[in-house]
DNA sequence: AAAAATATGTCAACAGTGCTGACATATTTT
DNA sequence: AAAATATGTCAGCACTGTTGACATATTTTT
């Protein structure tokens, strides 16, 4: 065994690779692929001077119009000092308006105006370019395979909240 | 058109489904998976006091052993700032050994240690036997093709960097 | 009707990770 | 000898997440 008085820190010199059969390569690969994901919103963004919570906050807005801030706190899985923020700019700006709740009028329905759902679209867009010239340029497969392997990448719990979302077919 | 004088936020209530032809399902899910694929490890690195910065060091560590600290910048696409208070952590803990550059001195090439190699390892495991299993539950579609798509999701310009880990052929 | 629970909002302090700008040191290149 | 390069470090700032505490309005329970 090595001195560990002398040489306290022994440099590995081979490059991990396949042990115990972990798939460093799709690991990476998501990480990468998720950095470039997020990257032209994220450009976009600095205009308005928003950040990737706000993105969200918007995309989901959009996508469940008039869901409660529970709700979104739910879906985001953040708590609610941290939407807050986020949550007041989107309003300030108009982006977002609050009605309250119908039946309960403690809750504040959230939805957006003309300008979060252009706003919405508009960082959308890059996102679905991108994920549409990758699923041509990758080999044989299919967009549905894509989407169930991702799905099937999310926490079994949690899918119940996707389909909470309205679907995209054509 | 709307009077904006008295109704200035106009809530829009139907739900962004496929407007602009915008995959907006794949959008979300790439979020949704990505959260929790980064989850796991999250939860490990925090009985460290490390964050996922920090994995993300470890990990081109060991996938490419004595890299310089410009080419762990490049890869990463952080600021030596950014980079020197999770480095200096990591190797105050004995997770990573910096090395003089054989040929130029002024390099510092990073290895990772035992210790740092056996965590890399542990993060590494179950963000691999997530994306195993999913690969098992999605239904008919191979691994070649997941990292097909994700590999032209990444910006051109960086695939080379990609190309400079070592593959998982088995 | 009173009490308890719930939905939301807000204030304050803190942590992690990114940024810019400025400057220092050692080493290599010109 | 001078300039460029690789790295390190200090200081301050931004964004986004956290916890804890407390306030208000409303609904539910007792």
């Amino acid at each position: 065994m090595p001195d560990r008085k002398r040489n306290p820190e022994i440099p590995i010199r081979t490059a991990v690779a396949n042990e115990d059969g972990i798939d460093f390569t799709l690991i990476e690969l998501f990480f990468f692929a998720y950095r470039d994901f997020t990257s032209d919103p994220d450009e976009m963004l600095a205009d308005y001077g928003f950040g990737r919570a706000h993105h969200r906050v918007l995309h989901f807005v959009n996508r469940r119009p008039g869901l409660t801030v529970a709700e979104l706190l739910e879906v985001l899985k953040i708590t609610k000092q941290s939407l807050a923020r986020v949550l007041k700019q989107l309003i300030d700006t108009g982006h977002i308006v609050q009605l309250q709740g119908p039946r309960d009028r403690r809750q504040r329905e959230l939805y957006p105006t003309a300008k979060g759902r252009a706003l919405a679209l508009a960082l959308a867009r890059p996102q679905s370019r991108r994920i549409h010239t990758a699923l041509q340029d990758a080999g044989a497969g299919d967009r549905a395979f894509v989407e169930d392997f991702l799905k099937a990448m999310v926490n079994p719990e949690l899918r119940t909240q996707i389909d909470a979302s309205p679907r995209n077919q054509e």
